[in-house]
DNA sequence: ATGGTGGTCGTACCA
């Protein structure tokens, strides 16, 4: 079973990218976030007609989450934030996939540290964390994935002293981001790989990507008893190199269920 | 050089 989490920088955009990864890597869940568009103009039909379902909870011009799933009984579980800070957006949703709950998250970007921004950032992320203690138990088989744009470590980080303190790297998002993982939620990618120079996102300018100059800013994280049919985590580089790309690769797991 | 690219929308705003 393939669980993939992709930031695809408006679905419109990138809708022949998405169909060209359904169809290569037959995902059975697609979590995909900044759809930048409302329920209305999703793409169902193109979607659906490779035999994906879509639960969607979308957003005019910015934010935007869906989870597609092929071959799966799926439940829709919420697509709202309680405690949420003002104004809202539409920034998670949470499906229930066999036996096991599957949460997307586009978490926000914080701008820069010490803005309004930022602080919409740390009460947004607090809010999750609530979230996910209420509804949640360590028992559970629970997969968080998305944009979470914070690189948790220096070795998620091309330059660690460029990057010393600015937003998605600072130590307050940081803390969050240790808080979650002490629910405790694992970072499947760094269950198999130690090394630094693995990223999930690279800046357009400044041929960031082809000077590997990234982040590693999305994460699918799963609770323990997911943890012994966990068979890989990897980061889908390939699809970044194409025309027209998103700014963000997909990230996947497999798992043995 | 204090920018730089890209998406949305039809202009600034967001990332």
């Amino acid at each position: 079973m393939i669980v993939a989490s992709w930031n695809v920088n408006s679905i419109t955009a990138r809708l022949p990218h998405v169909l060209g990864f359904l169809e290569s890597v037959s995902p059975d869940f697609l979590c995909l976030q900044e759809l930048k568009c409302i329920d209305e103009k999703f793409p169902f039909a193109e979607i659906e007609k490779l035999g994906y379902q879509a639960l969607v909870n979308g957003e005019k011009t910015y934010n935007g989450v869906a989870i597609l799933t092929k071959g799966h009984s799926v439940e829709l579980i919420s697509k709202a934030l309680p405690h949420s800070p003002e104004p809202v957006q539409s920034r998670l949703i949470e499906a229930k996939v066999d036996d096991c709950f599957l949460l997307n998250l586009y978490v926000p970007n914080g701008s820069e540290v010490g803005s309004n921004k930022y602080e919409y950032k740390m009460l947004w992320f607090e809010a999750l964390l609530t979230y996910i203690n209420e509804k949640h138990k360590p028992e559970d088989k629970l997969i968080v994935v998305g944009d979470f744009n914070i690189a948790p470590e220096d070795r998620d980080v091309h330059d660690p002293d460029l990057w010393k303190g600015a937003v998605l790297v600072s130590d307050k998002e940081r803390a969050l981001f240790q808080r979650l993982a002490a629910f405790p939620l694992l970072d499947s990618f760094r269950l198999f790989e130690s090394e630094g120079g693995f990223y999930s996102w690279w800046d357009y300018r400044q041929m960031a990507f082809r000077r590997n100059n990234g982040l590693r800013i999305d994460h699918i994280l799963i609770t323990k008893p997911l943890q012994s049919v966990l068979k890989r985590s990897w980061i889908d580089k390939a699809t970044r190199k194409l025309d027209k790309p998103s700014d963000h690769a997909p990230v996947l797991i497999e798992l043995d269920l």
